[in-house]
DNA sequence: CTAGCATGCTAAAACGATTTAGTCCGTCCC
DNA sequence: GGGACGGACTAAATCGTTTTAGCATGCTAG
């Protein structure tokens, strides 16, 4: 439906239909493409273009409203500017979170981002793989997703499951965690204290287990093999879903109780293990703080929500993802420069109602 | 680790730097690039080709280990497959979790997504609007973002401002929903209802309210004026914070509480301003649901987690992405076509432990 | 014997930029 | 007067595909 054009792009702009190119700017100009684009990108070559004449240009390419086709830059580049996230679902708390973080930085440098949801399915994680690689990222960034095969590309793990060769992790620092969470423990009175270990699969299981046994040594506390119990994970699939965690929490809180051995306090795994065994020590009659404290692990908005609120470790998410996004683009602007192995990121411990000194004390 | 190949192109390739083009293809098999992305395109016009020929051509394909680029491919055909998600902050679970809809629909139609968070601020959107549409996306979703003037590409809008011409917006059933929720509250024996109302800037507010007075006129129920608040929102920037609503909530239960106007059950705009009304209450010393029923809205993780856990009315946030996604998929395949202005989700009813019968009836 | 028509391909022009390697023209200098 | 030089540009190749328009060749039919 475009009217008939008079003469040379004279009068009113009937419709701009069509993007408006390089070529249109130039044409209207009377000058070659090449001139307007060494202009429009501020090329060291512009050198010899002078100033009025750039003025023109950039005048020109205000006036027709030109915007550079992003493909074709990309195609004759070969930079895309653009890079992969893997991850196992998006809606979930931990993965939104951290591709939060991801986001900021790499829009703030101009990246875009691709994102794929595995949902924990190898086939489908190799697909998206293949996916994203002829898409021409740049380079990928995976959040709490197992890969063991080396990649092709420039790539920062967060909460990586192992080492991978010139691939850099992001990982929570567990020593500062467990000291966090036990010396607020200890210094509240309590000795004997219950614990959540992860999932055997999980990434964090060991090494924060690890960095509690370290912690409790140095505070001269001991460890209670009975107060201990490993959640299971359940079924492939169900694995990680609050749901689940939240049931484990439940039993094991009942478990626990069971027991007999005493305890005044409770270092769980997680913030939804740490909500399913509260209520569970609610229902056997003990009160929040002032029989049992308990603390968690993540922050996650719930936390806030308890009643009691929650006491816990906070992992900042949204930090990890901007360290990660931060590492992967600097790895592609110095390719094979220095890299670190491991990014370390420090917890804070939250205060909140659900710990408070140990019934003997008060 | 490649074994050399004897003759034609002849040499061990050293590496496999470089990605394997179409060009290469052909060469490799003494054909036209032509025949190649023929046959690998299964265009109509390989017709001509006969089919031990084609056969050749894939089993070179593999071997070579050739995948298109997709970005020239782009260029040629001005087609992208992708789409761009404008929203306010990813990591807040109302947009998470469209969101996870939105991807599962995309990537299933071999589409990618590329996501902005304007952070509800106007240059920010403006801004990654342009960069998008430079980027040639073919198409938006606007998921809980204002958007006042028209738009130059295919849309759809999730939980929208406003009606915008050619725009489909895919909003919940307020209707059903007011329904499912002063339904059971009134089968429950409840006559005394208390409301919150949303924000006066929220999409949702004024079509929610006439639901529910739609719903009460047809069950009889009589809405108290003073038994009604209006959420604020407080500041930008901290309007839709869980935090803020929460705590809106709390004080707006300690309000209803002060009104003295009798009441056994809240209806509340949210999740987390039932959430935050709940603990006024239990700190007032009234028992939920014994003394008070208390109904949210969305069903966000903590509901469940509640102690009472919350019933709710749930909406479908996987299902409304995935809606969204096929809408605009739909408008992308048939441009011009028929597209519904609005789509309409039905949400649930979430029974849980926070309603029960009201004190005078039990 | 030759026009006509399949058959099996290919040459070359896009797509919209960037970039390398010049060209053309006027001055300046000796 | 002629060569060198600098200033202001531009032609053409290129990125890796897709797609349109043909080109040989051989067979068949009239």
């Amino acid at each position: 439906m475009n009217t008939a054009r008079p003469e040379e792009a004279s009068g009113q702009e009937p419709r701009p239909e069509r993007r408006v190119r390089l070529k249109d700017v130039a044409a209207h100009l009377g000058l070659s493409p090449t001139t307007v684009s060494l202009v429009m990108n501020r090329s060291p070559a512009a050198r010899g273009i002078p100033p009025e004449t750039q003025e023109r240009v950039r005048a020109a390419a205000e006036e027709l409203g030109y915007r550079p086709n992003f493909i074709a830059r990309s195609l004759r580049r070969q930079r895309t500017f653009a890079v992969g996230v893997l991850l196992p679902e998006i809606s979930e708390g931990y993965a939104a979170g951290v591709l939060g973080g991801i986001e900021d930085q790499l829009l703030q440098e101009g990246y875009f981002y691709l994102v794929a949801g595995h949902h924990s399915k190898q086939d489908l994680l190799d697909d998206y793989l293949q996916l994203l690689t002829e898409r021409s990222v740049e380079g990928l960034i995976l959040v709490n997703t197992p890969m063991d095969q080396p990649l092709s590309l420039p790539a920062v793990v967060v909460a990586g499951h192992r080492e991978l060769p010139g691939v850099t992790n992001v990982v929570i620092d567990h020593e500062v965690a467990a000291r966090l969470a036990l010396t607020h423990l200890a210094e509240l009175g309590h000795r004997r204290i219950a614990f959540f270990k992860g999932h055997p699969h999980s990434a964090d299981t060991e090494s924060r287990w690890q960095a509690i046994v370290a912690a409790s040594a140095e505070l001269g506390l001991e460890i209670d093999p009975r107060l201990t119990l490993q959640l299971s994970g359940g079924p492939v699939g169900e694995q990680f879903s609050p749901e689940e965690g939240y049931r484990e929490g439940h039993v094991f809180g009942q478990e626990l109780l069971a027991v007999g051995a005493p305890f005044s306090a409770l270092f769980a795994f997680n913030d939804v293990s740490a909500i399913g065994a509260m209520r569970a020590i609610v229902e056997s009659g003990l009160r929040i703080p002032d029989d049992v404290s308990v603390v968690g692990f993540d922050d996650i908005l719930s936390a806030a929500f308890q009643n009691p609120s929650l006491t816990t470790v906070r992992q900042p998410l949204h930090e990890m993802g901007r360290r990660a996004a931060a590492e992967l683009l600097h790895k592609l602007g110095a390719p094979g420069g220095d890299s670190p192995a491991t990014v370390t990121i420090e917890p804070t411990l939250v205060l909140r109602d659900s710990t408070g000194p140990p019934p003997d004390r008060a």
